[in-house]
DNA sequence: CTCATTAGTTTCCTAAATGAAACTACTTTC
DNA sequence: GAAAGTAGTTTCATTTAGGAAACTAATGAG
Protein backbone atom coordinates (compact mmCIF):
# COMPACT_ATOMS: atom_id res chain seq x y z
CA UNK A 1 0.00 0.00 0.00
CA UNK A 2 1.24 3.52 -0.74
CA UNK A 3 2.26 5.74 1.71
CA UNK A 4 0.51 9.11 1.61
CA UNK A 5 0.99 12.81 3.12
CA UNK A 6 -0.85 12.83 6.59
CA UNK A 7 0.38 16.02 8.48
CA UNK A 8 -0.66 18.34 5.77
CA UNK A 9 -3.80 16.49 4.40
CA UNK A 10 -6.63 17.79 6.85
CA UNK A 11 -8.98 20.74 5.68
CA UNK A 12 -7.44 23.43 8.06
CA UNK A 13 -3.78 22.50 6.83
CA UNK A 14 -4.94 22.45 3.37
CA UNK A 15 -6.41 26.17 3.85
CA UNK A 16 -3.15 27.07 5.65
CA UNK A 17 -1.29 26.49 2.55
CA UNK A 18 -3.40 27.90 0.14
CA UNK A 19 -3.01 30.72 1.77
CA UNK A 20 0.60 31.13 2.18
CA UNK A 21 0.71 30.39 -1.57
CA UNK A 22 -1.62 32.95 -2.17
CA UNK A 23 -0.01 35.72 -0.08
CA UNK A 24 3.24 34.23 -1.91
CA UNK A 25 2.35 34.87 -4.86
CA UNK A 26 1.08 38.34 -4.53
CA UNK A 27 4.07 39.42 -2.41
CA UNK A 28 6.94 37.60 -4.46
CA UNK A 29 10.12 39.19 -5.65
CA UNK A 30 12.85 41.22 -5.11
CA UNK A 31 11.22 45.07 -4.77
CA UNK A 32 7.55 44.96 -3.18
CA UNK A 33 8.69 44.98 0.58
CA UNK A 34 11.07 47.80 -0.31
CA UNK A 35 7.80 49.59 -2.42
CA UNK A 36 5.22 48.85 0.33
CA UNK A 37 7.31 50.30 3.16
CA UNK A 38 8.34 53.51 1.49
CA UNK A 39 4.98 54.60 1.05
CA UNK A 40 3.91 53.25 4.94
CA UNK A 41 6.91 56.11 5.53
CA UNK A 42 5.29 58.95 3.71
CA UNK A 43 1.71 58.62 1.76
CA UNK A 44 1.52 60.23 -1.77
CA UNK A 45 4.69 59.39 -3.61
CA UNK A 46 5.33 60.29 -7.25
CA UNK A 47 7.08 57.91 -9.75
CA UNK A 48 9.91 59.78 -9.11
CA UNK A 49 9.80 60.28 -5.48
CA UNK A 50 9.67 55.82 -5.20
CA UNK A 51 12.39 55.95 -8.25
CA UNK A 52 14.89 57.97 -5.71
CA UNK A 53 13.88 56.17 -2.44
CA UNK A 54 14.06 52.76 -3.65
CA UNK A 55 17.37 52.46 -4.19
CA UNK A 56 18.99 50.17 -7.10
CA UNK A 57 15.50 49.34 -8.78
CA UNK A 58 15.07 50.55 -12.28
CA UNK A 59 12.30 52.50 -14.21
CA UNK A 60 11.18 49.15 -15.95
CA UNK A 61 10.60 46.96 -12.44
CA UNK A 62 9.15 49.79 -10.90
CA UNK A 63 6.58 50.91 -13.16
CA UNK A 64 5.98 47.08 -13.39
CA UNK A 65 5.67 46.33 -9.36
CA UNK A 66 3.15 49.59 -9.24
CA UNK A 67 0.89 48.00 -11.83
CA UNK A 68 1.05 44.24 -9.77
CA UNK A 69 0.83 46.24 -6.44
CA UNK A 70 -2.17 48.41 -7.97
CA UNK A 71 -4.22 44.93 -9.80
CA UNK A 72 -4.02 43.58 -6.03
CA UNK A 73 -5.33 46.78 -4.53
CA UNK A 74 -2.38 47.45 -2.31
CA UNK A 75 -1.76 50.63 -3.78
CA UNK A 76 -4.08 53.30 -5.59
CA UNK A 77 -2.71 55.51 -8.51
CA UNK A 78 -3.80 59.03 -9.37
CA UNK A 79 -3.22 60.72 -12.02
CA UNK A 80 -2.87 64.21 -10.84
CA UNK A 81 -3.55 67.28 -13.67
CA UNK A 82 -0.71 69.33 -13.37
CA UNK A 83 1.48 70.73 -15.81
CA UNK A 84 3.59 67.94 -17.12
CA UNK A 85 1.32 65.55 -15.49
CA UNK A 86 2.09 63.79 -12.17
CA UNK A 87 0.95 60.54 -10.44
CA UNK A 88 0.41 59.72 -6.80
CA UNK A 89 0.91 56.61 -5.11
CA UNK A 90 -0.50 55.65 -1.80
CA UNK A 91 -1.01 52.39 -0.26
CA UNK A 92 -4.62 51.43 0.29
CA UNK A 93 -6.52 50.88 3.66
CA UNK A 94 -5.91 46.52 2.26
CA UNK A 95 -2.40 47.38 1.45
CA UNK A 96 -2.24 48.85 5.27
CA UNK A 97 -3.25 44.95 6.42
CA UNK A 98 0.39 43.74 5.05
CA UNK A 99 2.23 46.39 7.95
CA UNK A 100 2.11 43.85 10.65
CA UNK A 101 4.11 41.06 7.70
CA UNK A 102 6.83 43.79 7.03
CA UNK A 103 7.09 44.41 10.45
CA UNK A 104 7.40 40.71 11.53
CA UNK A 105 10.17 40.05 8.72
CA UNK A 106 12.08 43.38 9.05
CA UNK A 107 12.23 41.93 13.08
CA UNK A 108 13.05 38.76 11.79
CA UNK A 109 16.03 39.85 9.35
CA UNK A 110 17.28 41.88 12.44
CA UNK A 111 17.22 38.55 14.88
CA UNK A 112 18.77 36.94 11.85
CA UNK A 113 21.82 38.69 11.19
CA UNK A 114 22.36 39.03 14.96
CA UNK A 115 22.22 35.17 14.88
CA UNK A 116 24.51 34.98 11.77
CA UNK A 117 27.12 37.86 12.55
CA UNK A 118 26.58 38.11 16.29
CA UNK A 119 25.88 41.83 16.62
CA UNK A 120 22.67 44.12 16.17
CA UNK A 121 24.57 46.17 13.62
CA UNK B 1 20.41 70.64 -7.89
CA UNK B 2 19.70 66.79 -7.86
CA UNK B 3 17.01 65.55 -5.51
CA UNK B 4 17.45 62.61 -3.40
CA UNK B 5 15.66 59.70 -1.14
CA UNK B 6 14.67 61.35 2.06
CA UNK B 7 12.37 58.81 3.41
CA UNK B 8 14.41 56.07 3.29
CA UNK B 9 17.79 57.60 3.84
CA UNK B 10 18.07 57.56 7.85
CA UNK B 11 20.02 55.27 9.65
CA UNK B 12 16.89 53.35 11.10
CA UNK B 13 15.03 52.89 7.82
CA UNK B 14 18.79 51.51 6.22
CA UNK B 15 18.51 49.20 9.01
CA UNK B 16 14.84 48.03 8.39
CA UNK B 17 15.55 47.85 4.68
CA UNK B 18 19.14 46.01 4.84
CA UNK B 19 17.03 43.64 7.29
CA UNK B 20 14.06 42.70 4.79
CA UNK B 21 16.36 41.86 1.90
CA UNK B 22 18.33 39.77 3.86
CA UNK B 23 15.04 38.03 5.18
CA UNK B 24 14.10 37.67 1.91
CA UNK B 25 17.13 35.92 0.25
CA UNK B 26 17.16 33.42 2.97
CA UNK B 27 13.21 32.66 2.85
CA UNK B 28 11.88 33.51 -1.19
CA UNK B 29 11.23 30.81 -2.92
CA UNK B 30 8.25 28.55 -3.52
CA UNK B 31 8.82 25.96 -1.02
CA UNK B 32 10.55 27.15 1.66
CA UNK B 33 7.30 28.26 4.55
CA UNK B 34 5.62 25.24 2.94
CA UNK B 35 8.51 22.78 4.09
CA UNK B 36 9.00 25.00 7.61
CA UNK B 37 5.76 24.90 8.19
CA UNK B 38 5.37 21.07 7.36
CA UNK B 39 7.97 20.60 9.58
CA UNK B 40 6.54 22.47 12.74
CA UNK B 41 3.41 20.46 12.70
CA UNK B 42 5.43 17.23 12.55
CA UNK B 43 8.56 17.12 13.94
CA UNK B 44 11.65 14.73 13.11
CA UNK B 45 10.73 13.95 9.01
CA UNK B 46 12.28 11.90 7.12
CA UNK B 47 13.04 13.08 3.12
CA UNK B 48 10.52 11.24 1.71
CA UNK B 49 8.00 11.94 4.29
CA UNK B 50 8.74 15.60 3.53
CA UNK B 51 8.30 14.71 -0.88
CA UNK B 52 4.69 12.91 0.39
CA UNK B 53 3.78 15.91 2.35
CA UNK B 54 4.93 19.01 0.61
CA UNK B 55 2.61 18.47 -2.71
CA UNK B 56 3.86 18.99 -5.74
CA UNK B 57 7.50 19.13 -4.90
CA UNK B 58 10.09 16.82 -6.59
CA UNK B 59 13.44 15.19 -4.92
CA UNK B 60 15.41 17.83 -6.46
CA UNK B 61 13.69 21.14 -5.24
CA UNK B 62 13.09 19.06 -1.88
CA UNK B 63 16.91 18.28 -1.74
CA UNK B 64 18.05 21.80 -2.57
CA UNK B 65 15.88 23.54 -0.48
CA UNK B 66 16.83 21.44 2.70
CA UNK B 67 19.98 22.36 1.87
CA UNK B 68 19.66 25.88 1.98
CA UNK B 69 17.27 26.07 5.12
CA UNK B 70 20.31 23.69 6.62
CA UNK B 71 22.69 26.26 5.34
CA UNK B 72 21.17 29.22 7.22
CA UNK B 73 20.66 27.05 10.71
CA UNK B 74 16.94 26.74 10.43
CA UNK B 75 16.21 22.82 9.90
CA UNK B 76 18.70 20.20 11.47
CA UNK B 77 19.58 17.08 9.30
CA UNK B 78 20.70 14.01 11.34
CA UNK B 79 21.48 10.88 9.23
CA UNK B 80 20.58 7.66 11.18
CA UNK B 81 22.12 4.71 11.21
CA UNK B 82 19.44 2.37 10.14
CA UNK B 83 19.23 -0.87 7.32
CA UNK B 84 19.05 1.65 4.24
CA UNK B 85 19.94 5.11 6.18
CA UNK B 86 17.22 7.03 6.98
CA UNK B 87 17.45 11.02 7.01
CA UNK B 88 16.08 13.02 9.90
CA UNK B 89 15.06 17.01 9.24
CA UNK B 90 13.68 18.89 12.03
CA UNK B 91 13.42 22.27 12.46
CA UNK B 92 16.00 24.21 14.91
CA UNK B 93 14.86 26.25 17.68
CA UNK B 94 15.84 29.56 15.46
CA UNK B 95 13.97 28.14 12.97
CA UNK B 96 11.10 28.15 15.53
CA UNK B 97 11.70 32.00 15.26
CA UNK B 98 9.90 31.93 11.96
CA UNK B 99 6.83 30.70 13.17
CA UNK B 100 4.85 34.38 14.03
CA UNK B 101 6.23 35.38 10.23
CA UNK B 102 4.56 32.19 8.88
CA UNK B 103 1.13 32.52 10.81
CA UNK B 104 1.26 36.25 9.76
CA UNK B 105 1.52 35.07 5.90
CA UNK B 106 -1.14 32.45 6.82
CA UNK B 107 -3.35 35.38 8.15
CA UNK B 108 -3.11 37.53 5.47
CA UNK B 109 -3.15 34.63 2.67
CA UNK B 110 -6.66 34.16 3.93
CA UNK B 111 -7.88 37.65 4.80
CA UNK B 112 -6.40 38.64 0.70
CA UNK B 113 -8.21 35.73 -0.49
CA UNK B 114 -11.64 36.71 1.80
CA UNK B 115 -11.06 40.31 0.26
CA UNK B 116 -10.63 39.33 -3.43
CA UNK B 117 -13.57 36.49 -3.85
CA UNK B 118 -15.16 37.54 -0.72
CA UNK B 119 -15.64 34.17 0.73
CA UNK B 120 -13.74 33.10 4.12
CA UNK B 121 -13.25 29.81 2.28
C1' DC C 1 19.51 -12.35 -9.02
C1' DT C 2 15.96 -9.11 -9.13
C1' DC C 3 13.04 -5.78 -7.12
C1' DA C 4 11.96 -2.29 -3.71
C1' DT C 5 13.26 1.38 -0.64
C1' DT C 6 15.98 5.28 1.07
C1' DA C 7 18.19 9.58 -0.14
C1' DG C 8 19.59 11.91 -2.96
C1' DT C 9 22.42 13.87 -7.71
C1' DT C 10 22.76 14.93 -12.55
C1' DT C 11 21.27 16.34 -16.92
C1' DC C 12 18.50 18.86 -19.78
C1' DC C 13 15.10 22.09 -20.52
C1' DT C 14 11.59 26.02 -20.09
C1' DA C 15 9.72 29.92 -17.96
C1' DA C 16 10.02 33.81 -15.09
C1' DA C 17 12.60 37.61 -13.00
C1' DT C 18 15.64 41.23 -13.44
C1' DG C 19 18.38 44.80 -15.59
C1' DA C 20 20.66 48.43 -18.74
C1' DA C 21 19.81 51.46 -22.15
C1' DA C 22 17.27 53.65 -25.46
C1' DC C 23 13.02 55.66 -26.70
C1' DT C 24 8.10 58.07 -26.46
C1' DA C 25 5.31 61.97 -25.41
C1' DC C 26 4.13 66.03 -23.30
C1' DT C 27 5.36 70.59 -21.01
C1' DT C 28 7.99 74.17 -19.15
C1' DT C 29 12.11 76.86 -18.70
C1' DC C 30 16.08 79.16 -20.58
C1' DG D 1 15.09 75.84 -30.43
C1' DA D 2 17.58 73.09 -26.84
C1' DA D 3 17.50 71.18 -22.32
C1' DA D 4 15.24 69.30 -18.48
C1' DG D 5 11.56 67.13 -15.97
C1' DT D 6 7.27 64.35 -15.87
C1' DA D 7 5.94 59.07 -16.34
C1' DG D 8 6.50 55.68 -18.24
C1' DT D 9 7.36 51.68 -22.49
C1' DT D 10 10.22 48.86 -25.45
C1' DT D 11 14.01 46.10 -26.71
C1' DC D 12 17.48 43.04 -25.81
C1' DA D 13 20.08 40.28 -22.89
C1' DT D 14 21.31 37.72 -18.78
C1' DT D 15 20.34 35.30 -14.61
C1' DT D 16 17.69 32.59 -11.64
C1' DA D 17 14.00 29.45 -10.48
C1' DG D 18 11.76 25.45 -11.21
C1' DG D 19 10.68 20.86 -13.06
C1' DA D 20 10.74 16.02 -15.41
C1' DA D 21 13.23 12.11 -15.92
C1' DA D 22 17.00 9.30 -15.53
C1' DC D 23 20.64 7.84 -12.71
C1' DT D 24 23.71 6.48 -8.40
C1' DA D 25 24.59 3.88 -4.27
C1' DA D 26 23.63 1.19 -0.47
C1' DT D 27 20.72 -2.34 1.75
C1' DG D 28 17.31 -5.87 2.47
C1' DA D 29 13.53 -8.98 1.09
C1' DG D 30 12.05 -12.75 -1.65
Amino acid sequence: MKKEAVLNSNQHCQTRIRAISDAMEVLSGKWKFHILGTLTRGDKLRFMDLLREVEGIGTKMLSKELQDLEMNHLISRTVLNTKPVTVEYEITEFGKSLIPIIDEIAKWGIAYRAFIYGKTD
